[in-house]
RNA sequence: GGAGGGGUUCCAGAGCGGUCAAAUGGGGCGGGCUGUAAACCCGUUGACUUCGGUCUUCGAAAGUUCGAAUCUUUCCCCCUCCA
């Protein structure tokens, strides 16, 4: 079997592939270029798409060139699959800041100096904007035929939930498949790759590619990922947690991969580091403690630097390990005149913006969650002076995982 | 076009004139146990509060009533069936 496909294959990347012995004989035989879809729907990316961004690396790393295509495009219309209902329509202004911001996340995961394996990143809105209804229909919509596409799973299920779906959304697919045409024709691109759920988008591509110009090109597809607790990966209805600093801090970032299930360990480090499939088997003597460390260092240094990766860790050393002061925590200035008037706990933990709601903090007070240098906080009308602070600091604590540092100035 | 069903707090989903800031489950948050895990147990889950209460919520607006998520009218949206 290919290199690429094996390694894809031993990291559980592997669900779906169109022609896979072909592939891999192709694969064999010359570099090539595929493609992953990324659409515009949210502001930034978050780590349901990183098994995607993954694949990306991978291609890479053998050699291979990928291209990012950004749905601004088809995000104008919104992808049917996996969805029991309509998107709400975004804005054009709206596509165009989160296609912008989607593609710097992506650049810092993506190699950008080797020239063979540049990747490109093209915007499906440059040939889709432009596309003439009559013609479009004679060249490319005679090659659809309705009663496969209503066969397909993602008009099925909305069809069967008895849940609409406007023509708008029905064309998707069509669009989707003129992409990989579109790539085919003009970048020579031969492979696409997406998550399962893409798997039907894919194959219309393959086929329409095959009808339209009588070539053979290839789909490849990821599984869902589930975590051992059941849940979708990536989104607690709190906080998705984002590829994004602004979003989602560095340290924040790190606790996520920290914090991943006993069971899911392994797993995500074959997913989400680089490590050699090879090393990972030997990773098993070690304490499960230190390789959720060791995919918490890899996923963050990835994302956000060596630098913020070995941060993150050492304060997480001294808020939990060590349970000192934190040195290294994330902390906030707060005026000296400010404590001239009356601040209370409670505004203390609003300003450090831990919470956004009072009663919130009540509540929090109450079950005993907040606490000053390490001491509970039982009464809510507690008064913040200047006696509390050690050096002009102060730690301000929320549970066992929220901390900040308040500085004096 | 006709007939019917429905829009409830983060989600699902009860309530159908006062006892409703609204059952129950999920999720979230906090506490306990522990390993910053899982499982389990407990608490909490609109806002503000001088902790007495006060204010805003049940698709939107208007109305009936001492009193409405609950009744009436109009409007908007969703679904089903018939044509």
């Amino acid at each position: 079997m290919n290199k690429f496909l094996k390694e894809f294959k031993e990291r559980g990347f592997f669900y779906q592939c169109t022609n896979e012995s072909e592939l891999s004989e192709l694969l064999d035989k010359k570099k090539i270029t595929a493609y992953i879809g990324f659409d515009c729907t949210a502001e930034s990316l978050h780590v349901g798409s990183l098994l995607q961004i993954m694949c990306l690396r991978l291609l890479q790393k053998h050699g291979h060139r990928p291209i990012v295509l950004l749905g601004g495009g088809t995000t104008r219309i919104g992808d049917p699959s996996g969805k029991d209902k309509t998107r709400k329509i975004l804005s054009e202004k709206q596509i165009i800041k989160n296609s912008k911001n989607i593609k710097s996340i992506l650049v810092k995961f993506l190699d950008n100096k080797d020239k063979m394996t540049k990747p490109i990143f093209v915007d499906n809105y440059k040939w889709l904007k432009n596309l003439n209804y009559i013609s479009f229909l004679r060249s490319i919509g005679r090659h659809f035929t309705i009663n496969k596409m209503l066969t397909f799973e993602s008009v099925k299920t909305r069809l069967e939930r008895e849940q609409s779906l406007s023509y708008m959304e029905f064309n998707y697919m069509i669009l989707q498949a003129y992409d990989f045409l579109e790539l085919n024709k003009n970048k020579n691109c031969v492979l696409q790759i997406g998550g399962s759920d893409q798997w039907g988008n894919i194959i219309n591509g393959v086929d329409l590619i095959k009808k339209h110009s009588n070539k053979e090109v290839f789909g490849l597809t990821t599984p869902l990922i589930t975590l051992a607790s059941g849940a979708k990966m990536g989104k607690t209805t709190e906080g998705a947690i984002w590829l994004d600093k602004n979003l989602l801090s560095a340290y924040d970032y790190w606790q996520f991969w920290r914090n991943t299930d006993d069971r899911d360990v392994k797993k995500f480090i074959k997913f989400f580091t680089d490590i050699m499939i090879e090393e990972i088997e030997d990773l098993n003597a070690k304490n499960i403690n230190q390789l959720k460390i060791l995919l918490a260092n890899k996923t963050t240094e990835m994302l956000h630097g060596k630098k913020e990766a070995l941060k993150a860790e050492n304060i997480a050393k001294e808020t939990f390990a060590e349970n000192s002061s934190g040195s290294n925590l994330p902390s906030v200035e707060l005026n000296k005149k400010m404590l001239k008037k009356y601040i209370n706990i409670i505004d203390l933990v609003i300003f450090a913006k831990f919470e956004k709601s009072k009663s919130e903090v009540r509540r929090l007070i109450k079950g005993k969650a907040v606490k000053i240098n390490n001491q509970i906080i039982e009464d809510e009308k507690f008064q913040i002076k200047d006696e509390i602070f050690n050096d002009d600091y102060l730690k301000l604590s929320i549970g066992k995982k929220r901390h900040i540092k308040i500085k004096l100035i």
